[in-house]
DNA sequence: CTAGGGGTAAAT
DNA sequence: ATTTACCCCTAG
């Protein structure tokens, strides 16, 4: 009547993701609960939440539970009907996950409606390298392309894109250059208000109490947070490829004003979706670190978002 | 209260 | 026209 959709904020979704990492899936009346959370989520209900889990879950994995055999069997080589469907969900490993993604076909208009999203996910992944390798004093061009091209095919030209990319993250200060490797800058200016939401994470990164009682059913705890992170990951390589070749073909100076354009103008839904994406970064970079608490209060809007209460 | 199924309104 | 995402309803 009033409200036809309310869409989630990146903040609630962070916040959902803080929950379910401090106590687990399927407490949904304890995240509401938590005073932390229900800051952000006291408008959202507890089926809100597990809603939006699986949502978030579905795209995922590909296909946990919901979409019956729309996207599953339907222009694929070899028919897995007779296997199980486990999937590849508790991989201690790395994140990798096979993508069954029909590819893009609709390369209609190759304008870059697609291209800025991409970008914005390279310069996530650069992040989530030099966290996961997690080399004292940084790490340098090679060790990320590596750590990158090791998981994702590379497209030819993806060396220059990454330095272009390097170059850039280091200008703007998000990254720091010493010597030879780069390093995460360690005050966190990614952005303005995004350092509450940091914390915010952070705070709830303790451990998952992973109790297990007897049953079989016990590991979607934190299998399935990382899965989050593959998602990302495994969706990165397809769209930045795309996005890879084109912008390739323009210059590398494209590429930064691209994404300056993005940062200054329609800073508000890309950075959105950025936001989830380096939350988990941070969180893991920072795992197991002395955090001095901070205050929660989302005071600083941006000033050109979507209104909604 | 949580898990799952289903429908419908927005995006592409 | 197809896919995504939010919300409601029902069963366990």
């Amino acid at each position: 009547m009033g409200a036809p959709k309310q869409k989630w904020t990146p903040e609630e979704e962070a916040a959902l993701k803080a929950g379910i990492l401090k106590y687990g899936p399927g407490k949904w009346r304890t995240i509401l609960k938590d005073p932390e959370f229900s800051g952000v989520l006291h408008l959202r209900s507890n089926v809100d939440l597990k809603d939006k889990w699986r949502n978030m879950n579905v795209m995922a994995n590909g296909w946990g539970s919901r979409d019956k055999g729309r996207l599953a069997l339907k222009r694929m080589i070899q028919a897995p009907v007779q296997d199980e469907v486990a999937v590849t969900s508790a991989a201690e490993s790395d994140e990798q996950i096979p993508e069954a993604r029909p590819a893009t076909t609709s390369s209609g208009s190759s304008q870059y409606g697609g291209s800025r999203r991409s970008l914005l996910r390279l310069d996530n992944l650069i992040m989530e390298a030099i966290g996961n390798l997690k080399e004292p004093g940084g790490s340098n061009k090679t060790t990320i392309s590596t750590y990158i091209e090791d998981q994702f095919w590379a497209p030819p030209n993806f060396k220059r894109l990454l330095s272009a990319k390097l170059k850039y993250l280091t200008a703007t200060g998000k990254l720091i250059k010493m010597k030879r490797k780069y390093k995460m800058a360690p005050k966190l200016t990614f952005s303005d208000r995004r350092r509450n939401l940091s914390v915010l994470l952070l705070d709830s990164n303790q451990r998952i109490s992973s109790k297990v009682d007897g049953d079989d059913i016990n590991m979607l705890t934190k299998s399935q947070i990382d899965l989050e992170l593959a998602k990302m990951s495994s969706m990165s390589p397809q769209d930045a490829a795309a996005a890879a070749a084109q912008a390739v073909a323009e210059a590398d100076i494209a590429i930064a004003e691209a994404e300056e354009a993005n940062r200054e103008a329609e800073a508000a839904e890309a950075d959105a979706e950025a936001a989830q994406a380096f939350a988990e970064a941070a969180m893991k970079t920072l795992q197991g670190r002395s955090i001095p608490r901070m205050g929660v209060g989302c005071g600083g809007e941006n000033s050109k978002g979507h209104n909604e209460v």
